[in-house]
DNA sequence: CTATTATTTCGATTATACTAGAAATATTTA
DNA sequence: TAAATATTTCTAGTATAATCGAAATAATAG
């Protein structure tokens, strides 16, 4: 993954609004959530909401299919991996916990 | 980590140029570098380094201390730890990618 | 076709962040 | 004390983002 798109990714994640959606569809798995769920349940006004979710999408976040009159969205787990792989990339021991180290011990044992 | 901590910290992580420093500083390790060092290395401004510094600190990502005329810059990568942690809370098995799925089976097995 | 439900676009307000030059401050060395 | 090096503060222009109500658009069901 490229600085540049991590960056842009990372700036997406740092809304407190879009984290918790983020957070939200994390839990609801890979079938997901129609938009107007969201909206209730976190009680974020729709117009809010779907300036986010257009955010979300538009770094690779999110993903959305239409079914009926919902759209259904889910996170790209993949992709949220890769962010969070990037923050620790270039990791050598010196960077891991300590309860990670023990792990690490333990792996190459 | 709260969500509202979480989102702070990510949204310092999103920017490109604070981003580059973290990862400059990642690879830098736990000793840390001075922040003449990043200015050069990086070509970032001295004022404008200051300013993202302080917002690095800010959110409990930078550590520094002085020696002599030079201010040690060094990450604290637990807090890094932490906040890439926060992506993949709530995980479940179903927000593996395949790869991290091969490993759980051995994990268990 | 009409009503209902779901989602988006528009528009406007308000706030916050990025950037960097110039000047100021701090710390060490001669 | 003076000179050199390192870092910060001040200031200000410019840009981008968050928010949400009202109106508009889509999609389906009756």
């Amino acid at each position: 993954m490229k600085l540049e798109d991590a960056a842009k990714t990372l700036a997406q994640l740092g809304n407190p609004t879009r984290l918790e959606v983020v957070r939200y569809l994390v839990k609801a798995g890979p079938s997901g959530v129609p938009v107007g769920s969201i909206q209730k349940q976190l009680k974020i006004p729709a117009s809010t909401l779907t300036h986010h979710l257009k955010h979300l999408k538009g770094v690779g976040l999110l993903m959305q299919k239409r079914e009926k009159t919902n759209l259904w969205c889910s996170i790209n787990f993949d992709r949220l991996h890769e962010v969070s792989d990037f923050l620790l990339e270039e990791c050598c021991s010196f960077n891991l916990r300590e309860s990670d180290k023990a792990k690490t011990e333990r792996d190459a044992a």
